[in-house]
DNA sequence: CCCATATCGTTCGTGTACGCACGATGGCCA
DNA sequence: TGGCCATCGTGCGTACACGAACGATATGGG
């Protein structure tokens, strides 16, 4: 196809308001951060050997092997997501029997949720995948620039 | 509140599998990228200047600010964005007044679009806010982080 | 000139993401 | 102990994000 983008392109209105000094979007972190987060969205797609698994899945699947039984609520906050968003997740993944839930005993408000056999069998096979989609995503850093990313990383979230 | 989310917590598993070398999903790139990229849309959302602008619009407006006129397929090559993400982004945008589209006279098959006067004069504004944002959602790092960072981040995009 | 192939924009289905409001429950303090 | 306030999970509305399929149009090679 050779699409040349800039073929049939303006030039860009560029020096528009003497106020903006060069203020472009694809500098900007929230924008970049998007971008990265795509790309390593379908890295982990084709990487983590089941299509159907997404990262927020998967996240909260692996969180859950560490820790056998959460409620609901605290599993989002380890995983850093919303309830509601939580909420989705976890009915997916329990239509899809990975995961099991009972209601707390103590506590009428709370859900525990667990892996499944099935839930557990499934997660310690992407597990295996795990550091190769992560390889996969930062292969065009450097060793040290790979380990500056995650620390810069930790220190925005 | 004090809420100590490791209070009623059982120990993790841990050193559950002889294989897993200390397998984080904390530490792995794409749970970074995520955690990153919905801070940022969170600061993006209270400090942009406007509640209703999202952050895919934003970027689109500025770029049809920088264009004149641009296609929707070729926009969304240079904001990131799928041509059916760009669809609903576009659409959106038409229905509160911000952009507008006419037929391409020279290939039917596209659909150029252009900022209304309404759109330019609210993207002019909104563009005010931008580096704050900006700096906001890098506030953490250093100077050199900030550097840094942006240039990581633009490796792997 | 015609047809195979590619591009453009739309639609549909699925899955995050989150604010808001709601009802039920729990904890604490007056 | 009774009432206030926080927490938990759910439901709804809106917005990205993208694969897949579709019809209309463009283009280039035979």
């Amino acid at each position: 196809m050779r699409g040349n983008v800039a073929k049939k392109l303006q030039e860009p209105k560029s020096a528009s308001s003497p106020a903006s000094r060069s203020y472009r979007i694809e500098e900007q972190v929230g924008y970049l951060l998007r971008r990265a987060h795509q790309r390593a969205s379908a890295i982990f797609q084709v990487g983590i050997g089941d299509p159907n698994i997404t990262p927020t899945q998967y996240s909260s699947m692996v969180k859950l092997n560490e820790y056998t039984e959460l409620s609901q609520n605290l599993l989002g906050r380890l995983v850093g997501m919303d309830k509601a968003t939580m909420q989705g997740v976890v009915r997916r993944l329990k239509e899809r029997g990975l995961v099991d839930s009972r209601p707390d005993p103590g506590d009428a408000r709370r859900t525990l949720l667990s892996l499944t056999t099935e839930g557990q069998r499934l997660v310690n096979k992407l597990l295996i995948n795990g550091p190769a989609v992560s390889r996969e995503t930062m292969k065009p850093l450097t060793a040290q620039e790979q380990r500056q990313l995650l620390e810069l990383l930790s220190k925005i979230v």
